[in-house]
DNA sequence: CAGGTAAGTTGCAAGCAGAAACTATTGCTG
DNA sequence: CAGCAATAGTTTCTGCTTGCAACTTACCTG
């Protein structure tokens, strides 16, 4: 990754999605919210209660995420006082970028295997490391990563269109 | 995920490591800042210049990400009005977690497929989707997971010694 | 109806982000 | 060596964001 085509790398940043994830997900308590709610919680006064947050700064990044789609705010019809928030499938598919994040705090950061672990529902062994990985399933490092353009792409089975 | 064991779910989520994974990166620019770095940016003022970021501002998170160990500070020998930021090891760890940021902003948000694209030196196919997996690589999805209190886990090979 | 719960909103103080100008070294050129 | 440009910051000031506490509004429960 970088080298001969350094100069390149410049123009190609530009137009890469990280900056729109970031404005979905990039502001102070977003993740927490999100794990608040992969963990089971869904109102307003449970993430309050749990999250320590502000009323108002809660109140503000719920309508963030449901205004981005990640969220989905709904009334319960047997308590109308209340409001449930539930991940949507786009809220969901952050799961791996969270994982990732938090194998990397555990490994880095706090460096405690952190029980409880998340397991594999089916034979209760943990998870593996969040990889890189090529089509095949090699674990790709950062000697191995390089970026294509179109033309340079060897196109049989491009992974990406199974995921639109 | 979540179910009978709920009320257990807030304990858990105490010592979690993802509050201290955002301590480090979780402030405005950093995941940019480190996004120059995997893309070849070494210097102040690349960094200043392709991300658009004020100076004080920058000079404050590569100070940050400095201290954190993510990045490291060396004056240049040849140009010592330099001085290179390079990614750590620590700092490189951040790759899937950047990765799965970036597609998920690619297939969420961005909605293209957005060329260039990152593929595998050997053979020049695009990376897979970064996916949680279990030990043996089978996909995950979220009705697969379980958090695990020690006694609970199946602890033949477990894969997260061999991450420390 | 009284009292409590749920989900916010409002007002205010402190801190952080951003733009522009300034500084301090170091290197380059004539 | 003098003068100018490049590099990596720092300072100053302004405006937005965060956070706390109190308030509000709708609803449920006895």
């Amino acid at each position: 990754m970088g080298g001969a085509i350094r100069e390149s790398l410049r123009e190609l940043a530009k137009d890469c999605s990280l900056p729109a994830a970031l404005e979905a997900m990039g502001e102070r308590w977003s993740f927490l919210i999100l794990r608040g709610s992969f963990n089971g919680l869904n109102h307003f006064e449970e993430f309050q209660s749990e999250l320590g947050i502000a009323r108002n700064i809660l109140a503000n990044r719920l309508a963030r995420l449901v205004d981005k789609g990640i969220l989905e705010r709904r009334p319960c019809p047997e308590d109308r006082r209340k409001i449930e928030y539930r991940l949507t499938d786009k809220g969901y598919a952050l799961l791996p970028t969270m994982i990732a994040l938090r194998q990397w705090g555990e490994r880095w950061e706090t460096c405690v295997p952190a029980f409880p672990v998340l397991v594999d529902a089916r034979d209760r062994r943990p998870i593996a490391q969040v990889t890189v990985q090529a089509h095949d399933g090699r674990v790709l490092h950062k000697g191995d990563l390089l970026w294509a353009l179109p033309e340079d792409v060897a196109d049989d089975v491009p992974e990406m269109r199974a995921a639109e």
